[in-house]
DNA sequence: AAATAAAATGTAAGCGATTACAAAACTGGA
DNA sequence: TCCAGTTTTGTAATCGCTTACATTTTATTT
């Protein structure tokens, strides 16, 4: 294979292809750059020399001569929930196709690490920039518009928002689960969400159901709802504060799947037949929704598709010099084992 | 903030720094790499006009210019699996407090795309890097070190393998396993693995619990091994390929807590009663190993602390530019509610 | 065969940093 | 006041690549 053992700390060069191949530095570039002809027998010289040498590009350095796109970066709060982690592998198989890196960190949902996270991807100079939701302090976004750097959000749509984003109607999926829940002839119901602090998704779902909900006749008290981190644990603890205050509800929608399984799991402890005695709703459809049982009734999102999405808005960006395009993107409803009538 | 408007296209770069504060460029270097003495003056100078010109070094051209180590790079099979995100982004905290980035691609199990990815984190810089198990083509490794970059394996550990490696046992910890279902009175099992072309952690699983078997005089029948891909579907197919050949099986170990949570599924539609009727085993004890019902019983694996301890050994590899010390991480069975005595 | 156009290659100036080495500006002591 | 010894700062080469422009080769036309 690439057989010339080279010297401990020397890297090879263009240059030394180059000389190797017994030709300029210009030539190899335009090899490697497959531009304008180049002689059949200087094409097989430069290819040998290569081989010979093991030669691969230093990207940085092509980076720092062409100032040509060739990193995106994307922040997702966490990539411990499988929904952020889907989207981002998806957007990365489909940038790396087109020889793009995509650099992704991660904030543990707080705006401040978030904002030095794009800092120093901003430092490393990727040429797009894809974030997570549109709540975030002013600063962050300032900071990327400043360094002209096209960027989206994802994961959220929001009309009243003036980011590009690739994402979907949080409100809206929200409110139609509650016509779900209303049209099964829940009245009331409890509700467990995320932490809404600088989270427009956590945010929009809570508001989305109760909006329903009260629209329907049937406002939701205060105090039936309840913010937690997003893990089961904490879920757990907030279902059994529900059904401590109001022993009576018929039906807890969740933020999201994991906050879902964690009732589910409670539930279950406690005797609760679900959804008989109980139903349970959640958000996303993660692969851990078929999983449970029963299966959870949830919100389907497609997440991959998000991600290619989101990839391509920001790849045509800097590719062509356009603005982002916003796309919304569309939900819909799996209805399946925790969704039953009350009494 | 950062206030002055800058042109479109340009980048505020040291030179620009420099002219706005009447020094030269190497006055600006030496501030920003706090090195020799500057007079105070003189730094209040710089700074302001960093502050004012809102400046940021370009991370490319100064790792072209210093060679210095500033990123490294993290290969695995998938950022859906839980346990590898978990790992990985430990490891990206660790590394980010000390001003590394991390990037992070993915393989989904393909040996070929490892390799790609291998060459791709190369090219761009990466000064070490971490991969996951040691089964993979002889040319990934050589490539790797015939560039003389720091490397490690992660997520397994086998004496016989002469690469660095920061792991755990595998084989051991299925034999383990094994033990405590024979303690536990079974004698028949059947096994779910996952696919172990070139994937050792799936080989020495699979190993492991058949060695137990073997060597407590209960071998398990090549027909009672399946190999499946990571998902639950798949392992719910199994699960009935398994029991249709063989009724009388008391217990089955999976490969992996999504396997075994794939089966567990299964067995409930088939109105199996666990781990009454049928005792299952899963490995890695992620999150959802709890949230099932019954709980998992499994294998315990600290993935986050096996992440930073392999972000620490590149890290002191890079720094201090010695060859990477290879680490065994311990592991523990959590015994929970799948696995009980046969009739 | 000479003149001219087209194709292929080479030269050298950047890209934005760091860092030897050199020069200038201060010290303080005689 | 002058000189040696420190501090502080500046000059310019360099990292590995791309690319505008210049130059040489080759092909085409007359």
């Amino acid at each position: 294979m690439d057989a010339t053992p080279r010297s401990k700390t020397t890297r090879v060069t263009l240059q030394d292809v180059a000389t190797e191949a017994g030709v300029s530095t210009a030539t190899v570039s335009r090899y490697l750059n497959n531009q304008s002809a180049l002689k059949p027998e200087t094409i097989r010289e430069v290819e040998r020399a290569i081989e010979r040498l093991g030669y691969y590009p230093d990207l940085n350095a092509r980076a720092l001569a062409t100032r040509r796109p060739s990193t995106l970066g994307a922040i997702i709060p966490t990539t411990e929930n499988a929904i952020f982690a889907e989207g981002v592998e998806a957007m990365q198989s489909w940038l790396m196709a087109r020889d793009i890196m995509l650099m992704t960190v991660s904030t543990r949902y707080n705006p401040e690490v978030e904002f030095e996270q794009v800092r120093r991807l901003v430092a490393h100079g990727v040429s797009a920039l894809m974030l997570i939701g549109n709540a975030r302090p002013e600063k962050t976004i300032q900071f990327i518009r400043s360094h002209n750097i096209p960027f989206c959000t994802a994961w959220s749509f929001q009309a009243e928002s003036d980011n590009p984003q690739i994402g979907f109607n949080n409100v809206e999926a929200a409110y139609q689960m509650g016509e779900k829940l209303i049209q099964s002839g829940h009245r009331q119901i409890g509700i467990i969400g995320g932490l809404t602090h600088y989270n427009d998704r956590a945010t929009d779902r809570i508001q989305g159901i109760r909006q329903c909900f009260a629209d329907h006749g049937h406002p939701i008290d205060d105090e039936l709802v309840l913010e937690t981190p997003y893990h089961p644990e904490d879920s757990a603890v907030a279902l059994d504060q529900l059904l401590a205050k109001a022993p009576s509800l018929t039906a807890i929608f969740c933020g999201n799947d994991v906050l879902a399984a964690g009732a589910l799991h409670r539930a279950h402890e406690r005797g609760i037949s679900i959804p008989d005695e109980l139903s349970i709703t959640g958000f996303d459809d993660i692969a851990l929704a078929k999983i449970l049982r029963p299966q959870l009734t949830t919100i389907h999102l497609p997440h991959r598709f998000m991600g290619e999405m989101a990839a391509q808005a920001l790849y045509d960006a800097v590719i062509n010099n356009e603005p982002v395009k916003s796309l919304e993107i569309p939900f819909s409803i799996r209805d399946r084992g925790t969704l039953g009538k009350p009494d």
